[in-house]
DNA sequence: ATAGCTTCCGTACCATGGTACGGAGTCAAG
DNA sequence: CTTGACTCCGTACCATGGTACGGAAGCTAT
């Protein structure tokens, strides 16, 4: 009987298999059905996997990538690059929200290794 | 009676009451003692949640920030500055995984918006 | 056919930073 | 001295992305 287990199915996505399990909860991977016995998945089960964790690199939610899959990759073109330009946009906020953390930080952190006396000015600058 | 309620340290701190409750909890500040009455604050931890909220704009974790509460400003400087530094470099790892998901999106986001046959190239390049 | 590894499934738990709720007690004003 | 607002406290819940656990059932090798 050809097909692969849970396990083997996980490892082939190299995910954990309470990942696949929760992937199958969230509804991102389909329950093959296993009538009473084990279930088996197939190369299909395993390219979805993969395109989950890809997504999830390009910086998409296990939401939106649900919301991906369920487009057409052919008719749903303006969708889905609606979907995308608006991930960028929320990449760029965070970007630019650590960058800002990162720069006054950095900068207290040079004022604090210049010396050493009195009251280190990173704690300083927190107080208000 | 001097002090204020909890109400009015969590208004003039710009925060919850429930969020100045769960700092409580997280030992971030000190509870009164209102002995079996309404607890009363001062300025002191108006200034305490300030303190928290800037840590927090830092790009610290509430449990960095009582780290940070619990050092001297004066003695402890070595150690503030080391937490500091690493949380520098933990900004700039956020950061440079952020940039990578921001390029390879808007690299694609661009494809896809350069013709409309065939399928998405957004999809595909997660395909594998 | 029986030991022992997997699988199945529900449920609970982890971190993170809160938010919400419900009952009981307290407090100030009318 | 009662009403209404606020406080106290424990506990549960929210999102996010999983991880862990435990019992029952299935599967596989000897």
């Amino acid at each position: 009987m050809a097909g692969l287990t849970i396990a083997r199915l996980a490892k082939a996505a190299d995910v954990g298999v309470e990942t696949v399990r929760y992937y199958q909860r969230r509804g991102l991977l389909a329950v093959p059905d296993g009538a009473g016995s084990v279930r088996r998945y197939d190369g299909g089960d395993v390219q979805r996997l993969r395109f989950i964790r890809a997504a999830q690199g390009a910086g998409f939610s296990l939401d939106e990538i649900g919301r991906l899959l369920a487009f057409d990759p052919v008719t749903d073109r303006p969708s889905i690059r609606a979907l995308a330009e608006q991930r960028i946009k929320s990449l760029d906020a965070q970007i630019r929200s650590l960058e800002v953390s990162r720069t006054a930080l950095a900068r207290l952190a040079r004022e604090c290794g210049k010396g050493d006396a009195g009251p280190c000015p990173i704690l300083e600058a927190f107080e208000g």
